[in-house]
Formats: C-alpha cells, sequence, structure tokens
DNA sequence: TATGAATGAGTCTTCATTCAT
DNA sequence: CATGAATGAAGACTCATTCAT
C-alpha cells in the first residue's frame, strides 16, 4: 500500500487485498480439547471484531493519521500488543476495515431488480442507501474512504474496482433496460450514473461538516431527488 | 505547575478569521530607502505567497496531518523557521489557506443576478464552478474543507458561515424569484438547493480519487445535470 | 482552532501534589506468576528510581532550562521515551523531585522534642541538618528550589506551604516554650526564626558558588552560629 | 565562560572579565561635527545602557536559559540586532551587568570605618545593605549571582574574587581590630564572618520565593539580627 | 496467546545569531 | 550604525512497533 501518510518504519509492505490469510488451522489439529478449541477461536474472533470495531470508530472520529493504536486498543479493550496479533500493522488494520464493510453491499445492487418502473427501481436504491448506508457506520466507512482515499491509493483503486465500478455497471445496465423499454427520455443518466448518487455523498459529506448547524432531512431530500430526476422543475 | 519558563507551546489561540493582520505598512515613510522598503515588503508578500503555495500542494498531498513543516519549507524554498514568521504554527498556516481560498468566490454567487432565465443562471453558476473552482486549485482547497473538516471543527463552522450559508442563502433567493416569475413548476429546489451543487462535490471527490481509473468530463455532466433539473428523464 | 487532529501537546495540566498514583497493584493476583509480577514491580520501580536520580544530577548541574531530557535518559540508561512513560512531562519530572526529596524531612522537625534545654535542641535540629541535608543529595534539591522557585511560582508555593511554613511553625512552638521555661531573654528568634536557619542557607548557597575557592566548614559554623546565638559576641 | 547553559553554538569564547574594550576611539576623530560626534556617544552610552537596564530586568524575571534576546530588545526599545553591536553575545550581556552592578559596592566596605563601636558600624554595615542592596536591584543582581551561578563557573569565581573575598577581607580587617579593642569576646565571627551577612542572603532568597505568602519586615530582621549577634538570647 | 513496558525515529516549534538593506 | 527577516541547530514530546515475560 505504501501509504503517503506514514513514512516508512520499515515493516514489509504486503499487497492489498486479502490482508487476513484465513489463519491456517494453527496447529489446533491435535484433536485434544474440541471444545476448547473451538472457544478459543470463537473468542479469538470476536476479539478481532472487537478490533475492528474500535479502529473504525477511532478512524472515523480522527482519520488516519491522528489515530493512535493506543486508543484503539483502549477501546477494544485489549492490550496494544494484541493488535499486531490480529493485524500487521495500522495500515493493514485500516485496509481490513475500509474493504470488508462496503463490498456486501454491491450484492444488492448487482442483484436482478425486481420487475418495476426504473423510477421504483431507484427510489428503492435510495431507501437502500438511507436505510443501510447513511444510517449505519456504513457512512462513516465511505467518509473515511473520501477522506483517506487521496492518501492511499491503492485504497482508492480497490474501493473503484470493487465497489464503484460494480456498482456503476450494474446501474447502467438497469437504466439501459429501462431505456430500452422507453421509461427514459434519453441517455443522460446513463452516461453520467453519478447524477443519481450525487445527493448521497453530498449528505454524507453534509453529515460530517454542517449537520450541528443545519440539520439536513436525508430521506426527504432523496425523494425530492427523485421528483427532480425524472420531472424536472421546470413548470 | 506551569513554569514560566517553558514559553507556551500552545501559545494564545487567536480567534479564528483575520489571521492576517494586514502587516501596517511599517511606517517607512522616512521618504528615502523607497525602492528598499518597497522592495522588502514585495518580497515579504511573495515569501507569504511561496509559503502559502507549498502549504497547498502539501496539504492536498497528504492531509494536514502528514504535512510536515518541514517538506513545505523545502518546497517554498525557505529555512524551516521562516514559515514561523509568517504563521504561528501549522494550524494557522493551514487555516489561512482555507480560509482565504474560497470565501472571494462567495461574493460572485451573491452579486446580483442578471435578469435572465432561472435555468440559464444556473448554467452560468456551473460554469464558474468548472472554470473558477474545478479547474483550479480552489478544487483542492475545497477537497481539503471536506476532508479535513470533521478534525476541525472551527474550520468547519469557519466554511458553514462564510461559504455554504451565503452560498445557499443567495441561491434560494435566486430560486425564490424564479418560481414567483413561474419559472420552477414547484419549490423543491428551494428545499433542497443541495441538489443543485450535489455533482460538484462528486466531481471534485471524483477527481482525487477516481480520475486515474476513470477521468470524469465535468463540464459534460454538468450540463447534464441541467437538463435533469429542469426537464427531468421520464420521456 | 483547535484541530481535533493534534493531541493536546500541554496536555492537561493536573493539581500539583499526588504525581505519582502509587500505581494500583496491577490485579496480578492470579497467584501464578508471583515472582515475575513481583519483578516487574520491582524492576519498575529501580527504573523509576533511576530516572529521578539522573534527573536530579543534571537538574542540579544544569538547572531545569538548560537540562536536556536525552542527557537524562542517557544518565539513567534509559530510552527517551521511557522517561514519558514515568512522568507526563519535564516539569512533573522536576516537581517529583523537589516535592518528594524535601517533605519527609519537616516530620523530624515537628517530632515532639526532646525535653531538653532549647539550645541543645537547636544544637541536634543543626546535626540533622549537616547530616541529613548538608551531606545529602538534599542540599541539591534544596539549591534547586532556591534557584529555580521564582520561575516555578508552584512549586515555590508547594514548598512554602509543605516545607518551610511547617518548620518555621514548628520552630516557633519550641522557643514558645522555651521562653515560657525561661530559657529565652526575649521573643527575637520567635519573630524571626529565619535566623537560626539562615548559615544553613549560606552554606548551601555558598558550597554551590565558592566551595572551589574557599572550602567551608559547615558543623563548625553551625557550632559557631549557635554560640552567637545564645551567648552574643560582646564581651 | 563556556557557560554550560548554551550549548556551543559555535560563536568564540573570550575571556570573563574586560568584556566591554572601551571601543577604540571608531574613527570619528575626523575632528569635523563635533557636536554631532558627541551627541551621537552619548546616544550610544544611553542605548547601551538601556539595554543593560532591560536585560537585567529580564534574566531576574527569567533566568539566563529562558530570558530570550527578542524580549531584552523590545523591552529596551531596540532591534534584536542592535544589542549584538553592544555586546558579543548574550553571555556577555549577562557578564556585563553581573560584573557592573556589585562590584561598585564594595568600596564602601573596604572604606576606612568611622571610629565607632563595632556593633555600630555593623549596623550601618546593614543598614547600607538594606538600602543600597536590598531595596535595589542590586537584590536582583544578587540573586541572579546565587541562581546562575553554579551554570556559569567564571562568573562564580569573578564574583567571589571581586565581591565575597574582598568583602569578607574587609570584614574580617573590621572584626580584628574591635577584637583587638576588646570588643569582642572571641573570633566566632572572624572565622565566620559569614554568620553576619546570612540573614541578608535568607532575604534575598526568601524575597524571591516566599514574600507573597509572608512578607518579611528586612529591616526588623537585621536589628533582631544585631541584637542576637552581640547579646545572644539566653537569659 | 496476551500483555504492556521499552524503544527511538520523527516532527513541531523556539530562539540565538547573522547579514543584506 | 540600526534594522529585522532569515536561518537552522537544538530540544520536547509522540507513537508505531517490538519483545521479554
Amino acid at each position: 500500500m505504501r501509504s503517503t501518510t506514514q513514512r516508512g518504519r520499515g515493516s514489509a509492505r504486503r499487497a492489498f487485498r486479502r490482508s487476513r490469510p484465513v489463519r491456517p488451522a494453527t496447529g489446533e489439529s491435535r484433536s485434544r480439547k474440541r471444545k476448547e478449541a473451538t472457544n478459543r477461536a470463537a473468542k479469538s474472533e470476536a476479539r478481532r471484531a472487537a478490533i475492528v470495531q474500535a479502529a473504525l470508530d477511532e478512524f472515523c472520529a480522527r482519520g488516519f493519521a491522528a489515530t493512535r493504536i493506543d486508543d484503539v486498543a483502549a477501546r477494544a479493550g485489549v492490550a496494544k500488543g494484541t493488535i499486531y496479533l490480529y493485524f500487521d500493522d495500522k495500515e493493514a488494520l485500516f485496509r481490513e476495515i475500509v474493504t470488508t464493510m462496503l463490498v456486501p453491499l454491491v450484492a444488492v445492487l448487482e442483484a436482478p431488480p425486481p420487475d418495476i418502473p426504473i423510477r421504483d427501481v431507484i427510489a428503492r436504491f435510495m431507501d437502500v442507501f438511507v436505510q443501510e448506508i447513511y444510517s449505519t457506520q456504513r457512512r462513516n466507512v465511505l467518509r473515511l474512504v473520501m477522506t483517506e482515499g487521496p492518501r492511499f491509493p491503492e485504497l482508492a483503486e480497490f474501493h473503484y474496482r470493487n465497489v464503484v465500478e460494480r456498482a456503476l455497471a450494474a446501474m447502467r445496465a438497469l437504466l439501459g433496460r429501462a431505456r430500452e423499454r422507453g421509461e427514459l427520455k434519453d441517455d443522460t443518466l446513463i452516461r453520467f450514473p453519478q447524477l443519481i448518487v450525487a445527493p448521497g455523498m453530498v449528505a454524507i459529506v453534509w453529515s460530517g461538516l454542517f449537520d450541528r448547524f443545519a440539520p439536513l432531512d436525508v430521506a426527504a431530500m432523496m425523494r425530492a431527488h427523485i421528483d427532480t430526476l425524472f420531472e424536472g422543475c421546470a413548470p
């Protein structure tokens, strides 16, 4: 990854994806104490999850550079050294988070859409956004991507390949079919599907910066956005 | 304990705006040395500009936390200490940049709009965005605001008060008049003027993250956006 | 601006006394690893002591401002960072030293005096001074108080409240009783108990400045002082 | 001087005394513009005095290490560079102050004493101390010597040779003659003339540390001290 | 495995001193 | 002579990472 943020502390840099090699069954094949082993594995997984969660909170609150491993450890309720049993270094931890939280969502987008008008499909998509992203921690993860992406080229690339590209492709396929069915008057949205998600991005940015001054009714804005998209504002 | 020996590392935190008191003309009215003084003032101004420029570049490339004053100095071609002659500390330098680069633009927005259809007014606004923001360093400054804002509450507030709030108000006034003239079929955009600027935000985020994978024709997207805004996509 | 990115360099200033919360026994009651834990605690204590000792030496030799943490670390045989595991900052380290070295002594003064003539009591006090202060590192600590006190108002106050005030009060009580018993012809010393300790102060100052030119027989001077105090110099 | 405070910045270290070589009539021997030259010399002397005064204040308030040349310059109303026209470096400035302020006083001590009882002579000496030292800036200079002396061995030596040694010698001579005249019952004070000045030292230290908690009536204490010296406290 | 004490490279900031004007 | 902008060495403090227990 070679982030431009951490000036090389000398640790080996491994490739981006697959940061967790599924832990090769570490010798607990001794077959003795089966339950114990299961217990141990479960506890280990719980620990890992606690660390990830704590790290997510800290990274979101402070950004990558300003987050201290100390704080992550404290929040996760483990010792500092323990984190290094689960992750190679701070960057690997960061990657893990940004990597695992978003990819699952794309599956939703890529699922074959119900056979309803495109406007309704997009309306559902907006609902999913509001429910599954904006109202959850994923909002913060997305913000992290926007925020730290410029400093982590490989992270940006990963995100592009695994989230953005696939989402846009799915969207385009959807819109293409709608166009064929005569539900769209031109191919504007097909060329720029970004126009569909733009208010979502704004909502995410807004929520991090200005919500305390002027809270935004995101659901209402998304509905208004759909109106505008499909009907325009001219009388 | 607060010994009187250590001169405050945190120094006095001054109010946010007006970090540069415009240097009160240094009374060089002695009438001789005119050119000299002018020279010095000019050189000083040039130096300050060089530092600001270098800092902008570095902050944009690395973010606030990961930017080293050393690097800023090197890039500006001055000694490290010199930066502290012009700015109280790293934060002040950061503030100065984010503060001074964007405020002037709002004036454009607040200028009385020409007496043309609202759609054309907004089209002009888009042009200004593309020409004066997206194609300039201001794009990077805006990205910095989005990127670092969550970590600098006062910066976010300053930006909200001086840029966002005023811009939105101007926009709403504009739209309100258009609505009265019957140019808008409802008040959707008045309630959510964010919908107008949303693609601009997306363009800025996109340019920092994904342009190398899929360059975005921003001007075209903005035109498409206007079409969508005013005509919708339904056939 | 106070970004949330820079974690407070000035950190929280905690109250003066009790800078070391006695490390709450770290619950190693797991009954195994007893020796280990003991070892660790002992080593930790030894390290702390080494740091304190090194710091004392350096502070005495150079004064607070000119002492480098680097040097303290080197002298203590630890890494620079280690010092910050034991003390919040340079000032805290300084405080600790000046605080812990002197207070215990006052107890001696406040102990109920033996039932002997006042002159003998004071002679004993002089002995204590010579043995327990002048001949030990406490001499240097006292000099540090005199030397750095003006720059550390809280240190001066702490020292006044915990050492000077109590010592003078104990002394006055002592003298008051002696006066009542008719051992003193007037209340001169009660009004100015400083006159009793004055030569001690001089000895300390002298030892730091002039001993190499003209060594001072402090014990003899103190005896002479008592003679003078109680008999005067007039024939 | 090679103070142990300033780590060698590479500037040449000159010998201790004679830091001001009486400025060799710098070329204003052109004989033209006599008055101007006089004016200039006067102004120069005034400037030097202003710097010395400002430096004294700052050194007293903060100690040598923590005093900034910037502050001295500001207080003296000159530019920072100007100080270096009059003094080689910070240490030279410090030396000048501590050197010039105290030496004149010794002359008073060495002047042949009036033909009055030793007790009265010493009482006068006390008066001089209170009037000419304790009530003036010299008190602070003396404190500076005590405070910074350990870090400036040459300063300590200079002070010993030029002030302490001479003062003690004069005192001993005085006391010797008194003893011969039968005014002293033994030679205690001759062996330890420090006993005479000890309360003075205490007063100086006290004034810097504890006066705000418990102000000290120094004149009264000195009178009490004389009583004690010559009459003792035993009934 | 888990711990957390120890490390030391890295970064901000200060300030004595220089020197072009 | 005087100025004050510029320099850069020095020092406090942080924190990712290691490793003995």
